[in-house]
DNA sequence: TTTTTATATCGTAATATTGCAATATAATAA
DNA sequence: TTATTATATTGCAATATTACGATATAAAAA
């Protein structure tokens, strides 16, 4: 059917689900790997960093900014574009717990 | 188009999104949970722990084990499926190091 | 051998994603 | 005001994903 059975799920499958998600395209993770490497948070520039249209971009950065792993602030005519620390340190926490309660199992 | 212009990305986006997509349905983030609570790894009753009808689980399993998320070896009549620590690791590092370099920034 | 049990594969319908041209919007510059 | 510039939205074609009934496979039990 192409459709998720989301709501037999808990929320928080879903929620992480939703997040994996947003980074499961090369050109979203090419984002935040940008956005990771410039200095400052005054970008504006991702377009023409990436190998696609503006509007496919954009599409992009919506659903990463949906997601809550980048935040946009418009800055004049410009946007700037930063990732959220927050979003990505529970991402990591997950993983971390994960791999924790992985150790004292078999395997 | 439908189709990722995965080609215009270096092989590590790919990977990672790759890894990323297979963890972005939640049946997916159930199995990994479910694995990751049971004590052995002696399973083979995953298809009774989702909602879904076991083509569906089957076909879940089978991205998980694509993406080197779990492992799986037949045990008789029965498979035995269990969690590929090394690849969750490497996300844990991949996400600590995100968030270690985030740390000097702004935002 | 036949049956049972566990899992995989095929085929297909419903829906989602990807990408982009065209166009819209909205702020600044001329 | 009229450009210009930066980004968003719309619409649509190509392709991918999700789900499952039907069926296949393959090992163990009867």
């Amino acid at each position: 059917m192409g459709v998720s059975k989301s709501e037999f799920f808990t929320e928080q499958q879903n929620q992480l689900a939703t997040l994996f998600k947003a980074m499961s395209h090369p050109a979203r993770i090419a984002i935040i790997q940008y956005l990771l490497q410039v200095d400052t948070c005054i970008c504006g520039d991702i377009v023409n960093e990436l190998p696609l249209a503006q509007p496919t971009v954009s599409q992009h950065l919506k659903e990463l900014k949906n997601a809550n792993i980048i935040k946009g602030t418009i800055e004049g005519t410009a946007i700037c574009y930063c990732l959220n620390p927050d979003t990505l340190k529970m991402i990591e926490e997950y993983f971390e717990g994960l791999t924790n309660q992985l150790q004292n199992k078999c395997c």
